[in-house]
Parts: C-alpha cells; structure tokens; sequence
DNA sequence: AACAGATGTTAAGCTCGGTTAACACTTCGT
DNA sequence: ACGAAGTGTTAACCGAGCTTAACATCTGTT
C-alpha cells in the first residue's frame, strides 16, 4: 500500500547527479565521507546551499544523513553515483581517443556532457572504445551493471617506501596537478622511482626530473611495483 | 550611462537557448513567427509558461514581443538562435560519421547534447568533420560567424510542380516522419519523381515506390531540379 | 572543562521554469 | 456586427537551487 515505491521520484536533477557523484568519490579510496563544506567548496556554493541540497536528497531516498552526521547514499544513490562515474569515464576516454583532447583537459568537458548523452550513447561509446577497463588518468570504469575492477597492489605515492613504481593512476579532481604532472612527464605508465620524503612533501625522480609532490598531489597519485 | 550595457546577463539558461532556437527555425524559411502556443505546445508545457519565458528573453535583449504582437529575435537574440543552430547540426553529423547513429536517430541526442558542449568542442568537432556545409538531413550548419550557406533553387515538394528533382533537405522536425522516409528510401541525395496532386497531398515516387505525403510532409521536403 | 573558532542548520528571500485559474484580447463564422 | 471559440496575459502558487543572516552544534586547544 505504498505509494508509488516502484517510481522513486525517477527524475534526477543535474545538482543531485553532481553532489551523489562527488559524495561516492570521497568515498572511493576508502576516505572518510565528504562533509557540508566540503560539497559547498566543491561547487562553489555556500555551506547553507549544500545543507538544504543534501536534505532534499536524503527526502528522495538517495542519502543518509541526519544533522551533524557524515554524508552518506543509499543504495539507490550509490547505484547512480556509479552510473555517473561510468559516464564521465567513458566520456573522458572517448574525448581522449576519438576528439584529440589531451588528457589533463577532459575532466570539466565531460563533468559537463555527462549530464547530456543518453544511455545508448554511453552504450555505443562504450562499444567503439572496446569496453575499457579504465580511463586515460586509469580510473577503473563502471561496467553497466555497476562493477568496478579495482587494480590490486596499488598504493599512493603518499604512502610508498622508497623505490621503483609504474604510475597506474592520476586523480583528475585537480586539473591544475594534472596540467603540472602532465608537463613533468607524469603520465600514466611511466616508471617512477620514490626517492624519500623531504619537508615539502614526496621527493619523485621520473626520467631525468625530480619533483617534490605535496601530501595532497601524492594523495591523487596510484603506484604499482615495478 | 546605461548599467551593464556590455554584459547583457550573458548567462543563457537551456530554456532561454531552446526558445531562441525554435523561434529562430520557424522563420529560416521564410515562415510566419511561432505563437505563443506554437512555443507551449513544442516544449509541452502551458501557453502561460510560454508567455513568461518570453517576457523574461524580451527583458534580456533576447526577443521583441509586445502583448498578441509577432515574438521575434532581436540581433543578439538571432546571433545566440544560429549558434545554436550550429551546435545542434554539428553534433547531429558527428553523431551519424562517428558514432554510427541513423540519420533519423540523431536529433533527440543532439538536443540535449547542444547544451552540453564547449565552443571547444564545437570547433574540434567541425576540423573533424572538414567544416561540413550541411548537415545529414541536407540543412546548412551556420559558420562560426554566424553565415548560412542556403541552397539556391530549392522548391518545397509541396509546391513543386511534377517533374524529376533530387532531394537535398529533410527537415528534422518530426521523427516519425523521419523514420517513415528512411524506411521509404527518401533520404538525401536521392532522386524523387513528383507524380502528381492527390486528395490525401502530393504523390511520389522514388525508385519502386510510390508515396503519398501530405502537406505537412512536403513542406519538411526540400528538392532541386535533377 | 570551557571557550573560540569552525562547521552545520534554519529562516527569509531571490530567480527560473513550471502549474492552474481567471480574465483579456482577437479572430472567425454566421 | 456580433458572439463563440481560440489565443494570450496575469495572478497566485510551487519546487529547485541559490543567496545572506542568524543561530546551533561540534571540536581542538588550553
């Protein structure tokens, strides 16, 4: 005698797509729960915007939350968080692969068409590229039921004892950082040898340059042994 | 002394741009401007949405509209109208040359999409594509100065007195209609022998077959003589 | 344990884009 | 020429998503 339990309100806005998709990456690696502010700054709101966003949420069943609390989804709310990740990953590939676009500048395009393309697009570009298994930073896609195929052994450079790694992944959160690592030779694939830690952060050499990374940029960055 | 007169609230909302571009098509050739209902019945929504939305552009420089007047573009109003025009039939093409989409499949995806890309994107898009003239339902993509390279010598199939033509444009308007042509075999390029008036509108036929279209359908026809 | 400062919530108010209802204007048919 | 029907406008209201301001709660430092 519910009503309407088969229909969850099934029209998501863009703003609930958004704030969903960021609440599951502060979740990815296993880090604590993005907080109020933390969304506000994310979006370049006030913290009182996101407050009033995320009760409207947890209204339409996608998070948990109650006041003072962590950040939270729902099942349903993760399930689309995931659809979305998969969309932006798929979309940041095929950009990549198909339009010329480098790989540190694909992130603020795709944060917009992901909103756009239909499931069949995603469908089709996911077909064209091949079914990848992850995007041009290495992020694993979501598959359409939802998997993600994590690469095991992997560590951030924040955390890696000295030695020789192969980068695997690159977070695209900072397009700054990327723009900076792309330009130092720090792509996806290259070897990398952690030579210690300095007082500005992690001293890396790749190729010929050493660069220093600071806790936040060697937070973003995935290793593999090599 | 006029405030802001060089920043007209450059800010265009996806309504605003999709107001703009219907208002801007009922009149590409040569057409009476769409009325209020015309607007709330393409969009599905009220005549009083309509009016309100059309207050509001008039109040942005966007359209000239006095009460049961004509609504009709102003310069700026007509210049965002044609980039959108732009975008719509850059991507419709891009979609069927690269993403293997049908010809009678494109417009719904490209609707959204148009709202989504970068003027980046955009020009990427066109080098990729060899700066196209038209678009795959035979309409002329607008340059990125806003120019319109119109076919000369173009004659409604409503209009057209029996004969052979060619066809060169499909207007995009109805998806029905368009898949009934695709399935017909009317697709752009092809040649078409217009028989003559019946009581149901203009007989035709292309190849084997022959067709009957009524009024609405040929004004969407375009041919020249072959 | 207590206070200061950071963070979260609520309230009031705004725009945009929609609704329904009532009313105004036009147009068309007789 | 006039009345009915169609079309356009206005008013009152709603939700989403933002603002600022005021207030509540939590947390870190002492």
């Amino acid at each position: 005698m519910v009503e309407d339990e088969d229909t969850p309100s099934n029209v998501i806005t863009r703003t609930a797509e958004d704030h969903l998709k960021v609440i599951w990456a502060s979740l990815e690696w296993g880090g604590a729960p993005i907080t109020i502010k933390g969304l506000a700054m994310r979006f370049g709101t006030t913290a009182a915007a996101a407050s009033s966003t995320v009760k409207r949420l947890v209204g339409q069943g996608l998070l948990v939350h109650e006041p003072y609390g962590p950040i939270l989804l729902t099942e349903t709310g993760e399930r689309q968080a995931v659809m979305m990740v998969r969309r932006h990953r798929l979309i940041e590939t095929f950009l990549v692969e198909h339009l010329g676009y480098g790989w540190d500048e694909v992130h603020d395009e795709a944060e917009h068409l992901e909103h756009a393309v239909s499931d069949l697009m995603i469908d089709r570009i996911d077909a064209l590229l091949g079914h990848p298994d992850v995007d041009p930073h290495g992020d694993p896609i979501p598959t359409s039921s939802g998997e993600i195929r994590y690469p095991v052994g992997a560590t951030r450079l924040s955390e890696a004892v000295p030695g020789e790694y192969r980068v695997t992944r690159i977070s695209d959160d900072s397009s700054a950082l990327l723009s900076l690592l792309d330009s130092s030779g720090v792509i996806r694939g290259v070897a990398l040898h952690v030579v210690g830690e300095g007082a500005a952060g992690t001293i890396v050499r790749v190729g010929e340059r050493e660069l220093i990374l600071g806790p936040d940029d060697g937070r973003s960055i995935l290793l593999v042994d090599s």
